[in-house]
DNA sequence: ATATATTTTTAGACAAGTCTAAATTTTATT
DNA sequence: AATAAAATTTAGACTTGTCTAAAAATATAT
């Protein structure tokens, strides 16, 4: 049986396998966890015994099939539950992630299948991200960052980089959802600021902001 | 901040005062968690000095204000699950214990606050129990053991005391759900099982299934 | 009241998961 | 290629929760 722990390390791996690409570090595992990397050493030596990841001394990680396998249905979990605290239950898109966190170790694959149908089998969560299906397979849509799209072409977002709450707080704020058509119509090369349009009015955004959100050309 | 196994055993020392009254015994909580007696003791110091239990070696424990309130908490999530797998997801009352027993540690006010809203302020659970509201009150039903009634008088089912699965698919296949109506009409005396009329068709139960039915008469 | 049986506690051990500090290996720099 | 810096692993310790076996306290029976 997998604990606790060994399902968040796996995820943490799934991430970073995905962001970066190649055998994953100690270190960007530790910083991830936000914990030691001598804590990581130890774990990763656990998931190896299991045959969830290859570890070779010194050379980082990587997730063996059933590690993958495994991590994505964390993942599945994590964002099922996302979207129902939020559809169902009242919850924002910046209030659900800890709650997400306590519920993706809830074991029981009929509740999943359940809560799937319930929900009537939703494809992407609160924050845009895919829902991987019961093999682990996920969706790959062709979003690209707000940063990188020409200017007065008209996109929609749909999704986000950064999900902290702050960040999402900001976006409610300025009435940026996913959904939302932006249109950007200007670039400041000094800073990499940008003005857009949205709902018919104009906002000046940083780079930073522009860079977490994720949006969709027509 | 309480952890997992500390809210088990509140709810071990909870039910069990309820059962008994008074204090409860080292053994009796063991035999309860399925775990030994000494695991219990170390416990339950951990818990006396939280403030959750007041214990004086051999005397047993009984719970303070505080562990009362921690451990009616713990219940009232446990039974909101499992209307919530029994209303919306399609669990039968014999599948929803063992989930119910992970998802009430997830900890998160407004979720529960969120769910009770969800399903409309649920009084009691799939097996007749009531539900504690957020103070820790539970309403007392005059609800009585089947095996109590006298002949002839009609009442209603409106609870199980054994929440097995084997006894609930027991009561499912002989169509004795709650609100069901029953109709003691013979009682044997050399081995306590009786006859009764359900659905207008007699059934002949044994004294242990009469006493693990609660009802309510007219 | 004394002996016996039962219950409860203590002592010492172990696994999981984490940490700090030191040692080792790898990578980068001169 | 030698040295310095950074990353990684090891060694040893600590906490939580559990266990077995032995000791102590309480309850029961003669
Ligand atoms: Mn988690
Ligand atoms: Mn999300
Ligand atoms: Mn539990
Ligand atoms: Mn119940």
């Amino acid at each position: 049986m997998i604990t606790l722990s060994e399902e968040n390390y796996l995820k943490a791996i799934y991430h970073l396998e995905r962001q970066m690409g190649g055998a994953v570090s100690t270190n960007a595992i530790a910083d991830k966890m936000e914990t030691k990397a001598s804590s990581v050493t130890d774990m990763v030596k656990k998931l190896a015994d299991k045959d969830y990841v290859i570890y070779k001394k010194y050379q980082g990680v990587s997730l063996t099939n059933k590690g993958n396998k495994t991590a994505a249905n964390v993942v599945r979990k994590h964002r099922l539950w996302e979207v129902f605290l939020v559809e169902k239950l009242n919850f924002s898109w910046d209030e659900v992630h800890d709650v997400a966190e306590q519920l993706e170790h809830i074991k029981s694959p009929k509740l999943i299948n359940e809560l799937d149908t319930f929900l009537e089998f939703p494809t992407h969560d609160p924050h845009g991200d895919p829902i991987p299906d019961k093999d682990g397979n996920i969706s790959k849509l062709d979003k690209i960052s707000l940063s990188k799209v020409p200017l007065n072409d008209l996109c929609t977002c749909v999704g986000v980089i950064d999900s902290s709450a702050e960040f999402l707080k900001y976006l409610d704020k300025h009435k940026i959802a996913l959904g939302t058509q932006i249109k950007v119509i200007e670039k400041e090369s000094f800073d990499e600021s940008m003005t857009i349009v949205i709902h018919d009015s104009e906002l000046n955004i940083s780079k930073t902001v522009a860079n977490n959100i994720y949006v969709k050309t027509h």
